[in-house]
DNA sequence: TTTGTATTTAAGTAATTGCTTAAATATTTA
DNA sequence: TAAATATTTAAGCAATTACTTAAATACAAA
């Protein structure tokens, strides 16, 4: 870290030591929510996310199958978001059922508000 | 892209026909908002955020300040926000001031609930 | 028009991400 | 118990990220 060389006379310091204090006061809500947004923020885990919202629970199979993607990249981004509190499992038999928890839920249940299905009807030629 | 190998003779294929066809309706709205996620879930660009939505507009020296880092590696945070239209940009003199851009605000306001400042008093000894 | 200030851009780099394929685990069924 | 299935883990790799320092650009003021 360098100290910052710009000098600006009429910087308001007051406001400056005011936001420092403010960020590190909640300094552990803006790790906690940047770490949830940077999961969400991957395509792939964010439509995971939506399709456990919409079906409730899948297993990993099931995910690869929707995804069309191997089971080893789909069960990675499982982990992840498992590891993140945003998923748990269910086993049954040799098969894992992902399902979104509660923890997180309240930051992740309103960002399915912006995804919009668009039926577009096919044009007639 | 390799074929799912995993037989599931139980596999519900009408169900996951139907996520398949969800999912591409939604493409757009899926890489939209997880493009915005991606950009908010990073600790620095979390908070430069939230201190626009506090302060209004603020400088890139007055944001190197606050966040103590150089110059730089804030102005490169900028301008992914930028790119990414979530913030804008103001020019006084040789000042350039951001603040929060309208377009994709219906996402990024609501996060701001979720940084809750603790207060924490300072227990005797 | 030279000097200083605010900002951006560029180049380099270490760390992280998201996949791949192969191997390991765990469980069910024959 | 052996074979098959569902999942995870590991190792490798190309692409991306987030910084660094140095140089370029843009404007203001002397």
């Amino acid at each position: 870290m360098k100290t910052i060389t710009c000098i600006r006379p009429y910087a308001d310091q007051v406001l400056i030591g005011e936001c420092k204090r403010k960020l590190q006061k909640a300094e552990i809500s803006f790790s906690r929510l940047s770490h949830v947004l940077s999961l969400a923020g991957n395509d792939v885990r964010m439509k995971m996310l939506y399709l456990l919202e919409e079906e409730n629970e899948l297993c990993v199979c099931d995910l690869a199958d929707i995804l069309q993607m191997t089971i080893p990249a789909v069960s990675q981004h499982l982990r992840k978001l498992k590891d993140g509190n945003i998923l748990q499992t269910r086993r049954n038999g040799q098969t894992i059922y992902y399902s979104l928890k509660e923890e997180h839920l309240e930051i992740i249940k309103p960002l399915f508000q912006h995804i919009t299905i668009v039926n577009r009807k096919k044009q007639k030629a």
